[in-house]
This record gives structure tokens, C-alpha cells and sequence, in this order.
RNA sequence: CGGGGUAUAGCGCAGUUUGGCUAGCGCGCUUGAUUCGGGUUCAAGAGGUCGCAGGUUCAAAUCCUGUUACCCCGACCA
């Protein structure tokens, strides 16, 4: 009894206090530390082996659509911040200046990168001449920092990593084509790497990106039910460029000023895959995503032959999928709730009444499910089961998030739902940022977006009652 | 940034109200045995300027002032 009490308070449960349980899940997991700074964290050794899976899957997409990896400076000159009006209205209020160098002040001081618009704006109008340099395809991997007043682990701190993707073209229809591009390799990413499902829309004019024409995004439900903004992408049309004065010069002779993207993903997604898929017992990771996906336990390893046979099945696996043999000197128990707590998706118990056999068992981390497998059929079972798993999990966070999606045709049944029962409400709007802003001061959920699959809910706003233009995705976000 | 809470060993806590001997406990950690199919058992040991900075006092983990970090609820945001 004891024992069992110990186990089950190693973490908070979810149902009792959902904040504090993702806190403890990213510490027992090893993820992260927090650091002197405040705000900042130190991602462990585990937690950035996710972060460099995420990064893998994604660089081969971006590659695959043409894109380069560059790198800009992490400073921007005062000035140079203050181009694009509205951009700079956004940001401002959450910059870290640079004020001195060694003793000397600046003569003019320099901002952290929030966000590399303007670096790559000026860049551009340096580089681009011709319709024969376009398009411009870049992608940065690196971090920014934002002066956050609140911080958690991964969901948001002062400083965090991402990719941001930015580039011009010679039209418009090109550039709207590469938002959407880009917004759709987000969303099979995320559905195919991240077994996280995402509604696609486009974001309202009060939620949209500052200096954007048009915000799209991918929106996630995560398991308490809040919304998390999981990627963007943003058609700037030609107001950066005009701006900065990106000019080309078109097959007619004439100048012509380019038409910009931008699109990011950061370690926020990592903080969405722990609130999707976690459970009591720590982390869920989706085997495409796993730094490990398969963890070895000898049981009775001190006995002879076990190791050996532990050893040779992992030889034997290697080829297929990311495993190891934990042969530390702890308990067999002791070592399954670890890696439980870790994630990792399947488990593989092996020990002397196994050996006997010539068999294993299997434990599958997301649904417990213990299955004995001949030691002949490892090579080819272990693989499917990894495809298992990883499409389960999708279909479970598909179901979660159905569940919890809920349709609202009055401001009473809106506000009603967002009391009652958590999750995404579909309700009709009329456009009008005053219903927006109403709708969030009654019940504090805000437009997630407007979808691109739109359905009929009635003709009327649900908050005005005047003729509907949009169904909308509202909830309370992260 | 507003309201609430917390800070004592790696983790979880007691002690603080009412200042008083050398600051305790459980887990973990180290060493040696023992055990191994859901957090073994036993023995010996290491580890703390009580978040930080001031102040009051013969004496401060304990009282006072300031400050920082974390957690929760709001406002802002990836």
C-alpha cells in the first residue's frame, strides 16, 4: 500500500490541478530546469532531443519546398525596428534593449530580436534587383526573446527557440500560395509527427500578427481543454516592402515592390504534445516524435544470459527503431515508472522465464496494453506497433478534441458552455470586432480563428443577432 | 501588471503562532551485502550560512522592512 501511494504521488494528477501537473511533468521528465534568469529555462538534454526531432522533420519539409536556412544578427538597430508602423506598435512593449557596450553607451541602442521582419526586410532590399532573384525562400532557425510578464515552461518564457520562415515574391497570388503552403506543412506535421490534430483558419483582424495582411493559423485543443496557438503563417502583401522599399524590376522594365511571408513554429509545440497526449504518469510521446522509442528491462539481470539476450534484441531493433537497454542497477519497477514518466512509447520486458520461451513482453505507454511476442516476430511487430501507437494517438487527441467542441447559437448558451464544459465553441459571427470584443469580456474566450472548413450554424451573429458572416472557432487560449 | 499562496538538504515536508541547547523527519544519494515480472530488505555514511539583503535583540528559520523566484486566478502574448 505503501509502495503504491508513493507512485501515484511522484506527480499531481491531472483532474486535480491541471497547471500544477504540467509543472511537475516537465521536471520529473527531465525536460527542463529552471534558470537564474527569470523566465528563461534550461532545456535538458531530453527536452532538446525532442526539440531536435521537431527540427529534423521540419527542415526536410522546408527543404523539400524549397526553402534555405540563413542566419541574422540577434540585434536590430532602434531605427531600423521602427520601419513598419504597425509592427513596431506590436512589439514594442515586449523588447530587451541593449543600451551599453562594454562601459560605452550606444549611440543608438539596439533591440533583442523579438522577431526577425525587419532584418531580413532590410536584407532583402539589399539583395533583390531583379524578378530574376524571386522568389526568396529563407528560413532561420534561432532564438528571440520577448519581455513576458508571465512565464511557463515552454508555453511561453522571455526567451525561446523557433524557426521563422520569410520570404518575397514577385505577386501577391504567390505569396498568398506560400502562406497557405506553408500553413499545410504546419498542419501534417503537426496531425503526422505530433499525432496532434489542428483546426486550419485564419485569424481575425483583432488577432492578427502586427504589420500582417492576413494571419493564418493552426489551433490545437489541448487535454484541460484550452486552446493553443500551435503555428502561423502571414501574408504581408507588399506592406513590408513598401516600408522598406523592396523594389524589383519586372520583365516589362517597371518597378515593382515584392510580396512578403512570414510563418513560425517554436518550442510552444513541445508543451503541446505534453498537454495532448500526457496522462497520471507523466509524458506520452508519439514515436516519430520520441527520442527514445523503445527502452529494453532486463528482469533479473544479474542472472546469466540476460543482458546478453537484452543486448542482442537491441542489436537486432537498432536498425528499425531508436532503442536502449536500461541495464542500470535499479529495480525493474523502479525503471518502468521512469520511463513511463518519460514517455517513451513502448516498453520491452525481458527476463529468464522470457529466455525460456523464446518470447518477450511488450508494454505499450499509451494504453498499458501487455502483449507477449514471440522473440521471431520482434523485427517485424515492433515497427507496427510504433505506426500503431503514433495513429492511436491521433484518432484519441481527434476524439478528445470532438468531444470537446461544442456549438453555441447565443451569447447565454456561449457563456453557459464556457462555464460548464471547457473546449472549442463553433458559433456564428458577423465580422464585427465590438461582438469580438464582447464575446471576450462576457465570457473570456476569444476567436481562435475562422476556418477554412466553414459550416452553417444559422444567419445570425451569436452575439448581435445581425447577419452572420463567418463560423467561428472561439476559446479560451495559452 | 492587479488579487491570492509558497520559499527550511536533490525531492516532499515538520519546526515559525508564543525568538532560546548542536535545525529535524521521509524519500533519494554514497559504500557493502541482499533482492530483481510494478518504485526489495538490512547496515553504515555524506549532505542545510533555513530564497536573498538589511534591521530589532544577549539570542532570529521564527519578529520587522525591502527584494527575488515559483504556483494559482485575472489582463497581455508564440
Amino acid at each position: 500500500m505503501g509502495k503504491k501511494e508513493k507512485m501515484v504521488q511522484q506527480i499531481t494528477s491531472m483532474q486535480e490541478d491541471f497547471a500544477q501537473w504540467y509543472t511537475d511533468v516537465v521536471k520529473k521528465a527531465e525536460l527542463i530546469d529552471y534558470s537564474s534568469v527569470r523566465g528563461c529555462m534550461i532545456i535538458r538534454p531530453y527536452g532538446y532531443a525532442i526539440w531536435e526531432n521537431i527540427q529534423k522533420e521540419l527542415d526536410t519539409r522546408f527543404k523539400a519546398t524549397g526553402h534555405e536556412n540563413v542566419y541574422m544578427p540577434m540585434f536590430i538597430p532602434e531605427g531600423l525596428l521602427q520601419k513598419e508602423k504597425d509592427h513596431v506598435e506590436g512589439f514594442a512593449p515586449e523588447v530587451a534593449w541593449v543600451t551599453h557596450g562594454g562601459e560605452e553607451k550606444l549611440t543608438e541602442r539596439l533591440c533583442v530580436r523579438p522577431t526577425s521582419e525587419t532584418l531580413f526586410c532590410e536584407h532583402y532590399s539589399n539583395v533583390i534587383q531583379s524578378y530574376r532573384d524571386l522568389p526568396k525562400l529563407y528560413n532561420q532557425w534561432c532564438s528571440v526573446v520577448r519581455w513576458e510578464k508571465t512565464t511557463r515552461p515552454f508555453l511561453r518564457t522571455l526567451e525561446f527557440l523557433w524557426q521563422e520562415g520569410h520570404t518575397a515574391h514577385a505577386t501577391q497570388e504567390e505569396a498568398q500560395e506560400e502562406t497557405l503552403r506553408m500553413l499545410n506543412v504546419y498542419a501534417e506535421f503537426c496531425e503526422n509527427v505530433l499525432a496532434i490534430p489542428v483546426i486550419k483558419g485564419q485569424k481575425t483582424e483583432k488577432e492578427k500578427f502586427a504589420g500582417a495582411m492576413a494571419t493564418y493559423t493552426i489551433e490545437s485543443l489541448m487535454h484541460d481543454g484550452k486552446a493553443l496557438q500551435s503555428g502561423t503563417s502571414h501574408n504581408f502583401g507588399d506592406g513590408f516592402a513598401r516600408a522598406f522599399d523592396i523594389q524589383y524590376t519586372d520583365q516589362n522594365n517597371e518597378l515593382q515592390y515584392v510580396y512578403q511571408t512570414s510563418w513560425g513554429v517554436t518550442t510552444r509545440l513541445i508543451g503541446a504534445v505534453i498537454m495532448v497526449h500526457g496522462d497520471d504518469s507523466g509524458l506520452v510521446l508519439p514515436p516519430a516524435l520520441a527520442p527514445l522509442q523503445l527502452v529494453i528491462i532486463p528482469i533479473a539481470q544479474h542472472k546469466p544470459g540476460v543482458l546478453d539476450k537484452a543486448y542482442e534484441i537491441k542489436e537486432q531493433l537498432s536498425k528499425s527503431v531508436r532503442v536502449k537497454v536500461d541495464d542500470t542497477d535499479k529495480m525493474p519497477g523502479w525503471k518502468f515508472s521512469e520511463h513511463e514518466m518519460k514517455g517513451v512509447p513502448l516498453r520491452l520486458e525481458i527476463g529468464p522465464k522470457d529466455i525460456e520461451k523464446q518470447q518477450v513482453v511488450l508494454v505499450r505507454r499509451d494504453t498499458g496494453e501487455k502483449l507477449f511476442v514471440p522473440m521471431e516476430e520482434l523485427e517485424e511487430k515492433v515497427p507496427q506497433l510504433m505506426e500503431q501507437i503514433q495513429k492511436d494517438l491521433l484518432e484519441k487527441a481527434r476524439q478528445h478534441r470532438d468531444k470537446h467542441t461544442y456549438i453555441a447559437h447565443t451569447l447565454e448558451e456561449f457563456e453557459k458552455t464556457v462555464v460548464e464544459k471547457p473546449g472549442f465553441i463553433k458559433a456564428m459571427w458577423c465580422g464585427d470586432v465590438d461582438c469580438e470584443n464582447e464575446i471576450k469580456e462576457r465570457t473570456g474566450a476569444t476567436a481562435r480563428c475562422i476556418p477554412f472548413e466553414q459550416e452553417d450554424l444559422g444567419s445570425t451573429c451569436v452575439c448581435c443577432g445581425k447577419p452572420s458572416k463567418h463560423m467561428v472557432y472561439w476559446g479560451k487560449a495559452y
